[in-house]
DNA sequence: GTGCCTCGAGTTCC
DNA sequence: CTCGAGGCAC
């Protein structure tokens, strides 16, 4: 959306907007300002304007990538390169050697190299209550089965506001420092972090691998002389020490990040020859001693009260710190308690951060927005006066839906004491979880008398369907379906994106240029497909086109090519069926194996009366074979079952899916890998009571190995593992003739 | 039927 | 990151 349309305006804004952010672009290209008209350019000036843009894209492409530098929306990049496309299209003999349409849009951090963490870097769960302390305390001895008058230590110490570091010491010498990135595969910033004084070049007598974790800060002082020297040297100051941390540490050159008062606090590791201690405390005792700086209102606690009382004492303190904090996180204080907790998805199960109050501020809300979603949920937005909160900058904030903005929760429950959100009114706006932002309250005093409550749109604003809601359901949806432009270009950008297609060189960008292109269209799946065989026998070829250069046009064909071949699991998420996510297609695609025998399935399953009814109940649609085998894949329940079938259904939905089939090559779903577990692909049933394990640890632990686990037994059961008074379901087990075991032998079979 | 827990969907800013 | 919905265990 944001490219096609009105060049001249979103040029004017260009060069306000560069030239007053970053100082470049100013002087030469005044003459333009107006109107920028390309054949009265005499070529001394075409190859002025040419410099500048390349200047200003690269600095753009940058800004893209790191945390530190400007924001450029996607209109003014996208006009920038349109600029300069028609600049080198008008004069071709001025074409840079640098020239930034060489390039599709940013190279992704080419300039740092990869690390895949050895241990992976978690992030932490959050709180915000006291309440939410106890809960956690109550948690953790719920799944380690203690009660709750057993001693548990927990430490306490405060979350600082920086970016986090992993430090790789071989034999005592620092080999390696990464960021976090994702949490699997960060940054090589190694020579930037042997440039920091809080960071040990060389441990004393650490044999084999240490590996220390920690955070990156910036301190007040040394920060506002850091923007002193900015402004006094015409740089942009830093918004704020998180950033300028995180820009100084993202340097290319390691001088200027040697320049940079940078600091670090260890708090964590990774991989370990050795353990430090087996305590949290001892551990970051003996990080001390290795020459780490370690944060002193580090303390042990061995109550819910006592950590909240010490989060109360770091909360006074936090003023006088000297560096910003943005809450208190708690740890297991026992390692081997930790090691038997064991991780969620992204987090820890032992450790909490308890968050400070979130930032607030005012501003006024200029209007209600409407989008459109790929499932044509319509989503207010309320766009802002730009206010800073938190440091950030906020424009926009989610409204949720219509019961949000009139005042109720999806329980029909006051938020905001009832009060409703009118355009126009003067909003609170916090940023929840320190990201999303959002309404906190309204000022009703500061409403314009003749300010009306929103009337939230019956029909889409993109196609003027009726937009329905459903009994029962938060969100209003636009019924167009297939015929809604907004819910096509959605469902597209998921087909691309991650976890799915994640076409190369294709992202939602290109997605918004190709879906308006009048020459080389791509209003569904299968016509990306077939993109190069359209551009083949196209005069006008995809190389000649604004912001593209046979280089970049050749590796789109390649990224397009390389996803030709793709595994049954990615298709089916990246078809967008309602209710089925990356998870839920797994499963199915392992359950199906290939996908003849998945469509043959859900073929079959159409026709059955069950379905043809709109029946949903799930005891009417078990009766039917086909359904019961959908439904008997465990995480697939009655309403994503109907989902999947009213999906390949035959209709409009099913032809599209099929003739982008037909440019497939659908790769089978391998079964689980049997080798890496003894008891991957098994149904385990735990009975009886367990002494080593708790039922929660001994399920997660057994679902990591690959296996099942159930509750009751079944011919489909594979192993039962029965503690003492283990009654019926032994017998049972027995009588079907499946592999019984104690605990003992459990554990012997997984290997402790 | 109720209460967890996980997943899906939507959103913002970088 | 959060909320709601779906799935499942109790």
């Amino acid at each position: 959306m944001s490219a096609r349309r009105g060049l001249d305006v979103s040029v004017l804004r260009i060069y306000l907007f560069l030239g007053f952010e970053t100082g470049f672009g100013r002087g030469q290209n005044m003459g333009t300002k107006d109107k920028p008209d390309i054949s009265a350019l005499t070529p001394a000036q075409a190859a002025a304007e040419l410099e500048s843009l390349a200047r200003q894209l690269s600095v753009a492409n940058e800004a893209y990538h790191t945390l530190d530098a400007p924001q450029i929306d996607d209109a003014t990049y996208d006009a920038l390169k349109s600029r300069n496309a028609l600049l080198e299209k008008m004069f071709p003999d001025l074409k840079r050697p640098d020239s930034p349409s060489e390039q599709v849009g940013a190279p992704v951090n080419e300039t740092f190299g990869k690390v895949t963490h050895a241990v992976r870097m978690m992030s932490l769960a959050n709180a915000f209550e006291d309440d939410d302390i106890s809960e956690f305390d109550e948690r953790v001895r719920k799944y380690l089965g203690l009660p709750s008058d057993a001693a548990l230590s927990f430490t306490a110490e405060p979350k600082i506001d920086g970016l986090s570091l992993t430090l790789r010491y071989e034999d005592g010498q620092l080999t390696q420092a990464a960021t976090r990135g994702d949490g699997e595969v960060g940054e090589d910033v190694t020579a930037n972090a042997k440039t920091i004084t809080d960071v040990p070049s060389y441990l004393a007598g650490m044999d084999g691998i240490v590996e220390v974790r920690g955070e990156v800060y910036m301190a007040h002082s040394d920060f506002a002389a850091l923007n002193a020297r900015q402004t006094s040297e015409n740089r942009k100051p830093f918004a704020n020490p998180r950033n300028a941390a995180a820009g100084s540490l993202r340097q290319l050159d390691p001088a200027i990040t040697q320049s940079r008062p940078l600091r670090f606090f260890a708090y964590s590791w990774g991989e370990l020859t050795t353990p430090l201690a087996d305590t949290q405390f001892g551990a970051i005792v003996r990080l001390s001693e290795l020459g780490f700086s370690t944060n002193p209102l580090t303390k042990r606690c061995s109550s819910p009260a006592e950590l909240i009382a010490h989060y109360r004492s770091i909360e006074q303190q936090r003023a006088t710190l000297g560096y910003d904090i943005d809450g208190v996180v708690y740890k297991l204080d026992d390692l081997p308690l930790q090691t038997r907790m064991g991780f969620r998805s992204t987090t820890p199960r032992w450790a909490i951060a308890h968050k400070f109050p979130a930032e607030k501020a005012w501003t006024r809300l200029e209007s209600i927005e409407i989008q459109v979603g790929r499932t044509g949920a319509l989503s207010p937005v309320a766009r802002l006066t730009p206010v800073t909160v938190g440091g950030v900058v906020v424009s926009n904030a989610t409204l949720h839906n219509e019961d949000y903005i009139a005042g109720k929760d999806s329980k029909g429950s006051e938020i905001r004491s009832g009060k409703d959100i009118r355009e126009g009114d003067w909003v609170q706006i916090y940023r929840a979880g320190d990201v999303i932002p959002k309404v906190a309250d309204v000022d009703v005093a500061k409403r314009d008398e003749s300010a009306l409550p929103f009337e939230f749109p019956t029909h889409c604003p993109d196609c003027g369907s009726d937009a329905l809601r459903e009994p029962g359901d938060a969100v209003r949806r636009c019924s167009g379906g297939m015929i809604c432009p907004a819910q096509a270009m959605e469902r597209l950008k998921h087909f691309v994106g991650r976890g799915a297609f994640d076409i190369e060189g294709l992202g939602a960008r290109q997605i918004e240029q190709f879906y308006v292109d009048d020459h080389l269209p791509i209003h569904e799946p299968s016509q990306i497909f077939t993109l190069g065989r359209r551009d083949a026998g196209n005069l006008t070829k995809l190389a000649n086109r604004e912001g593209y250069g046979a280089k970049s046009a050749e590796n789109l064909f390649t990224g397009i090519e390389a996803r030709r071949h793709i595994p049954m699991r990615r298709l089916l998420f990246g078809l967008g069926i309602r209710h089925v996510g990356e998870a839920a297609a797994r499963l199915i695609a392992r359950h199906y194996g290939n996908w003849s025998a998945f469509v043959a399935a859900m073929d079959l399953a159409a026709l059955e009366p069950a379905f043809q009814e709109t029946a949903t109940s799930k005891e009417v649609l078990t009766k039917s074979p086909a359904f019961a085998e959908l439904l008997a894949i465990d995480g697939v329940g009655a309403v994503m079952a109907t989902s999947l079938v009213a999906a390949f259904a035959q209709g409009n939905e099913r032809t599209l899916i099929d003739r982008l089939c037909s440019e497939l090559t659908i790769e089978d779903e391998a079964a689980v890998d049997e080798s890496q577990s003894p008891v991957a692909g098994k149904t385990v049933v735990f009975t009886g009571t367990l002494e080593k394990l708790t039922r929660a640890e001994a399920k997660a632990r057994a679902e990591a190995l690959g296996a099942k686990v159930s509750g009751s037994v079944s011919a489909k059961t594979n192993i039962l593992v029965a503690g003492p008074g283990a009654g019926s379901k032994a017998k049972k087990a027995a009588e079907l003739g499946i592999e019984t075991l104690d605990e003992d032998g459990w554990l012997e079979l997984i290997g402790g």
